[in-house]
RNA sequence: GGGAGAGUUCCAGAGCGGCCAAAUGGGGCAGACUGUAAAUCUGUUGUCACUGACUUCGGUGGUUCGAAUCCACCCUCUCCCA
């Protein structure tokens, strides 16, 4: 089975521009491929992740990728599945991410010895000149077209400005100048991606008359079709100092039924026969299909030792016997303390669990507190220094958010 | 350039000059039920010293005993005409 059809089995596999040209290109390790990652954050998130693994099969299978950081493109906003024009960063904030991103995917990618090659595209698209570029490429777009591409359509009733519409532009000269500086003959994206990438293999037509690919692969959608990745609390970052390894564990292990198997399928290297086996478990039995997705993620992303930590700790929790070694924790001072007394509230707030000491009230109110197992009922409730024998205390909030809160 | 309209709490979206910390829905959080799932039901959702006080309704001033609500100017956005 070469990698085309490990992809198109994985459901990975959302659009592309030729299909038999693709195939034989990436089974038989011809592919120069780029994906393209906007610097939007200081931390690449889940959504990228799919795209590295993407990009690591690929490299696997012999193709060289190409990670393209969006430098330049970053710095006027895809329009792209958005309603609202995105917010400008500062060229500061721009090259800080391009920092951290590239830091992040080496983790990942092989960049040694021609192997795979990071690129911003900053370096070219920062000088290039007005009338030269439209001189070179301008005739290329028919705005006519560009008009109905769907990324566009949906903002044509919102608006859509000049700056944002010259995005497909920015992206498709990416591909063009990669084309003939790396012989870059293929280009992988998301599926909102499309329009954009179809931009590039134009382009690469028109000017040199040579033929370039793109294919795009689905987007990571839960059950209820929103991207999966999002918390209420923002992104699921990869930076461990962003998204603990525990509670990055967590987010897999707590994903709905349906989206199991399909994120197993899409975002980790465990074979697909043994997906396929795991795809028949039924009810609760799929806790350990969650299991593994969890396991397998995190141990990608943050090593083998994290993530047998992160799996410890958690069976460990939820077995009611608490692994105090990796809960996240406070160390308390000896001032937090009034006459060797705190308050619940005050503990709460302190450790950060709650925003608002109000909330802290409310959640003791609604039983949502317990520590160490015993249940908090009294909004006005204390623990002494007598509490923290064993040198710390566990709190749990709600059912699956613990905290152990440690007397220096 | 001319004309019309809009900016409200996480989001959407109500809001007679006092009874507005602001309807309703979504989202979030907690509880019940469960399988650390989904669905459902219940409670809750500005801050604090929480039976009370304080700060919010694009910005700045003003009218008034009193303003999210009225006036002026400014900023931003949308729409129509050119």
């Amino acid at each position: 089975m070469g990698v085309f059809e490990e992809l198109q089995e994985r459901g990975l596999i959302a659009q592309m521009t030729d299909e038999a040209e693709i195939k034989e290109l990436i089974n038989s390790g011809k592919a120069v491929f780029y994906i393209g990652f906007d610097p939007t954050a200081d931390s690449l998130h889940v959504g990228h992740f799919m795209a590295l693994c993407l990009m690591k099969r690929l490299q696997m299978a012999g193709n060289k990728p190409i990670a393209l950081i969006g430098g330049g493109t970053g710095m006027i906003g895809d329009p792209s599945g958005k309603t609202d024009m995105r917010k400008m960063l500062t060229k500061e904030d721009i090259e800080h991410n391009c920092e951290c991103f590239k830091k992040q995917m080496s983790r990942f990618i092989d960049f040694g010895e021609d192997k795979a090659i990071m690129v911003n595209n900053a370096d070219w698209l920062l000088n290039l000149n007005y009338v030269e570029l439209l001189r070179e490429v301008g005739a290329c777009f028919s705005v006519n077209r560009m008009l109905t591409a769907e990324c566009y359509k949906q903002r044509m009733e919102k608006g859509l400005s000049f700056l944002e519409f010259n995005y497909m532009i920015m992206q498709s000269y990416d591909f063009f100048s990669l084309f003939k500086k790396y012989g870059c003959n293929l280009q992988f994206g998301g599926d909102d991606q499309w329009s954009n990438m179809l931009g590039g293999t134009e382009l690469i037509r028109r000017k040199l008359g040579k033929d370039a690919y793109a294919m795009t692969i689905n987007l990571l959608l839960n059950s209820e079709g929103k991207k999966m990745g999002k918390t209420e609390k923002g992104a699921v970052w990869l930076d461990a100092e962003k998204t603990s390894p525990f509670d990055f564990f967590q987010y897999w292990r707590n994903v709905s039924d349906d989206d199991v198997i399909k994120c197993l399928k899409m975002l980790t290297f465990v074979p697909m026969n043994e997906i396929n086996e795991l795809a028949k478990l039924e009810g609760s039995e799929l806790n350990k299909a969650k299991e593994i997705l969890a396991f397998e993620l995190t141990k990608l992303v943050h090593g083998e030792e994290e993530a047998q930590k992160a799996l410890d700790g958690a069976r460990a929790l939820f077995s009611s016997k608490a692994d105090t070694d990796n809960m996240p924790s406070t160390e308390l001072d000896e001032s937090t303390f009034t006459d060797g007394k705190i308050g619940v509230i005050d503990l709460l707030s302190v450790t950060g669990l709650v925003p608002s000491k109000g909330e802290a009230r409310r959640l003791i109110q609604q039983g949502g507190i317990a520590v160490d197992d015993v249940k908090i009922t009294d909004v006005k409730a204390e623990l002494s220094k007598d509490n923290f024998s064993k040198g710390y205390v566990v709190i749990k909030k709600g059912k699956k958010v613990f905290h152990k809160a440690i007397l220096k």
